[in-house]
DNA sequence: TTACTTTCCGTGTCCGCACACAGAAGCAAA
DNA sequence: TTTGCTTCTGTGTGCGGACACGGAAAGTAA
């Protein structure tokens, strides 16, 4: 055994710098009251026993309460920002016993006053830290800019506001995701075949992360000169018109008859899958983004060829453990933290999704 | 906040229920001493209340101290192994405040002689639970035999002798890690490509993990018919003189002037990828195991197209960790654990080695 | 009823730490 | 030397839970 991981008491480190607990303590913390004798002995005790604090002792004598609010879009069931919710679930009852409770908080991701609305709202309740999914640049940086002025740290999941002064961030790096299909979905592919882009519209602002993936996606075209190469060509989806979407589908392939893979860069290429299902398109390479349940489906059955996730719950989760190592256990924690791009597809989901940590 | 993160003591179970906390103590651990009536009252609370011990509490207030082992083979700096062992430390670290410390053994993976010396060593020491990378299958048969008779508690890392009473299993599906590797490889693969498989000679025991990954790489060429539609030709590897490596490669090269792909089974891939860049043969896409730092860097190089990866130092970090909660904090458990198949190309994997969870 | 088991239960102490509070030590002025 | 003040330090209590111990309640035998 390492002496790192040597159990050390501040009683010991009482008696070895000739100092009671209490002065220990307020060397520990920085709270002043102790003569710079008393505090160099402690330090070099300190220093030389490798001493660290017992957390989950510091917590439990710790009387103060933390009170952190979430604010992520509302959701319908088995979307995206489901898998972000449960995330910071696990975080609260995991950290339930540090004396921390987490309040959510709901918004309308296509309706910015509902955004405003609800910031309003988490700044009247005055709580001890926010994390928060900035949808709304500028309402964004209206709220976060009262939030710092108040001095209630924050942090940012999913995207990033980089003006901001929050605490954490946790997101993709979605150009390179983006990359990365393109790569994945061009890598194999006969010259001229016909490549198809799904957009969707969005009503309200529109998501950095789709646009910054199509980007990369862009990127790798050109970097290997690909333009040429291959018949590039964009659909546009509608947001909530399944039907039109359907028959939009019917009409390109009217047309197209070399279409080979296709892509969407939001996370809802189950829709495509259905649809080309349907269409009797099944021969369609097809990549998409993130793991819903409806996503995985098409990928075990093979209609999907790959899925690009980003482990939403563990961005949720380690934002709110950075924000207890920050305010809590005084630890070292990174300010920007993109997530891995897990690539999957039929041969690996099941481990994926077994494997809990 | 849901009622599942509010917190309950066994002050206020007592309350509820009329009795001491001496006896719900009492009940929580079956300790016996406890009439019927005041069980049933106790219980009924627990249930009602939704009652989550406050897990750093108990081991604050336990003075058991768990004496751990692991057993693991001896390495090279940079090796697989040492990613294991560092998952180990990990774990010791983060449990020491448990009351746990883990010590470790090292044994010669080539030498049966020194498993069975250290297992031996190991039962001396009567330990309370030991971890072990099942290398020899006969000898950790009769080791784990003893530790089953003393009501030791054992687990599997890497590989797994299903078998023994083991406690948990942390490691790779090798098979279908194999099957992915050859569905990389092949998949853009145009007709009559040679396929060049490195098999390396090992001495003593050969490694159950290789001959399951080339198994399922052979089985995507079977259910996929590629068995004539590209040549596939074995290459081997001798463990250790790569001079002998070099000049077979020369040879090779000398009459095979179609290869297109080439893999290795074992974490060595880099060593591949040394020869090939020496022989000026860099248009071959490689594809290799583990995130060896030598590995990392010729896949970063374009050198190597995929590494396949199983997270070892996690594998090491949730057995230890599955086995506190067995011991200490008395939580459900999952015996076997496939790791997930991590695939990483060189725009990946930045982000998955930045990543610290 | 008394004496003695056996079964059951409440209280106290400690784990490592944070924090409050009382009080010692040091120092200057009277 | 005494008083008054500041600077510094030791001790005590409680956080939620584990466990030991002593003793109450209940049951049995005399």
């Amino acid at each position: 055994m390492d002496e790192k991981s040597q159990k050390i008491r501040i009683k010991d480190i009482a008696i070895l710098a000739g100092v009671s607990e209490g002065t220990v303590d307020r060397v520990l913390h920085n709270r002043g009251d102790v003569s710079e004798k008393s505090r160099k002995a402690v330090n070099k005790v300190l220093d030389e026993m490798h001493y660290t604090p017992n957390l989950f002792a510091r917590s439990l004598a710790s009387k103060k309460h933390y009170r952190f609010v979430c604010m992520i879009p509302t959701y319908q069931p088995e979307e995206y920002w489901e898998r972000v919710d449960k995330g910071f679930d696990q975080a609260a009852s995991d950290f339930m016993h540090h004396n921390v409770s987490i309040d959510k908080q709901y918004f309308n991701q296509f309706d910015v006053n509902s955004f405003k609305e609800v910031s309003r709202k988490i700044l009247e309740n005055d709580p001890d830290a926010v994390f928060l999914a900035p949808i709304f640049k500028n309402e964004t940086l209206l709220f976060t800019g009262e939030l710092s002025k108040r001095k209630i740290p924050f942090s940012f999941i999913d995207s990033i506001i980089p003006e901001a002064d929050y605490l954490t961030y946790y997101g993709q790096d979605s150009f390179q995701s983006g990359y990365i299909a393109a790569k994945l979905l061009l890598n194999s592919l006969p010259e001229q075949s016909q490549v198809m882009i799904i957009r969707t519209q969005r009503k309200g602002e529109v998501s950095n992360q789709t646009i910054s993936r199509y980007n990369g996606f862009m990127q790798y075209v050109e970097d290997n000169n690909l333009i040429n190469k291959f018949e590039f060509f964009n659909v546009e989806f509608k947001n909530d018109d399944e039907q039109a979407n359907y028959n939009r589908l019917q009409e390109v392939f009217a047309t197209n008859k070399n279409i080979k893979v296709a892509i969407t860069f939001n996370s809802k290429v189950y829709l495509l899958a259905k649809h080309l299902v349907s269409l009797n398109q099944t021969k369609i390479s097809l990549i998409g983004y993130d793991l819903l349940k409806q996503n995985i489906k098409y990928l075990q059955d093979g209609v999907i060829s790959f899925l690009i996730a980003q482990r939403p719950d563990k961005q949720a989760y380690f934002t709110v453990r950075d924000m207890c190592k920050e305010l809590i256990f005084k630890q070292e924690i990174k300010k920007i933290n993109f997530v891995p791009i897990d690539i999957l597809l039929k041969e690996n989901i099941d481990d994926y999704m077994e494997f809990k940590e």
